[in-house]
DNA sequence: CTTGAATCTCACATCGGTGTCAAGTTCTAC
DNA sequence: GTAGAACTTGACACCGATGTGAGATTCAAG
């Protein structure tokens, strides 16, 4: 499929989805022509990226992680190296702390919210 | 208090506590050469304010909701208008999106983690 | 062919909270 | 008084994913 259904499968704009090419995490034939031809998997492993964008990991890091995911992108998954498990166990952690951070907030909001309904 | 305990007490920079005031979301006395002066439950205040950050609310809406906070910031608490609570309604659920998506993230990082684990 | 939609590359802008440095002032303790 | 720590304002830089626009090329359908 080529890079505007990807986009509009994925909610992703053609423009991140050629950045993501350039971070190495996401790689697609191409056309005699020139123009990028992605694999049926290339959605999901998309929206892989998105999340852990979204959980704060950066560029790098979800680079290294992505070979080791196990998902359907034909290749075999790789083992993560201690120094990367390392790493991931921090990332998880602070996700961890993340969530807590986010329940807070969403019980301040959702307090002010009632309060303000039952007035 | 002064600028430098709260930051100490807080772990947020002066910078950051300076920057909180410029955006109408802490005020502070001021002594008679201009040294900011913090009442107590300035430290509350501060650590609520990074957890909304952290939410991703910007200093604006920050700003609307802290007045309709409950807690002892020694101010009675406003009640939000139909507007506000429309709005802090729209971020709520945006939150709430947020933390399923990070506990997917989550989840992805500590299958990779419990894979290396036991290989 | 031709034509219009889709795609290509490249470059520059944006956002907003925070870091940092500079030069000057105030506070505190001796 | 005086030294040094703490504080003041102001300006500039940064990050990094994404938006945006230009100009050129390719693709697909008539």
């Amino acid at each position: 499929m080529r890079i505007g259904e990807l986009a509009r499968r994925t909610g992703v704009s053609e423009r991140s989805l050629r950045y993501y090419e350039t971070q190495g995490l996401l790689t697609a034939e191409r056309t005699p022509g020139g123009h990028r031809d992605y694999p049926e998997w290339a959605v999901d492993r998309v929206i892989r990226i998105q999340e852990l964008y979204a959980a704060g990991l950066h560029s790098e890091k979800i680079r290294q992680l992505l070979p080791c995911m196990r998902d359907r992108d034909g290749g075999p998954s790789a083992i993560a190296t201690g120094r990367l498990v390392k790493d991931l166990t921090a990332e998880r952690d602070r996700i961890d702390r993340m969530i807590a951070d986010l329940r807070r907030s969403r019980e301040t909001l959702d307090e002010v919210i009632r309060t303000a309904r039952d007035a």
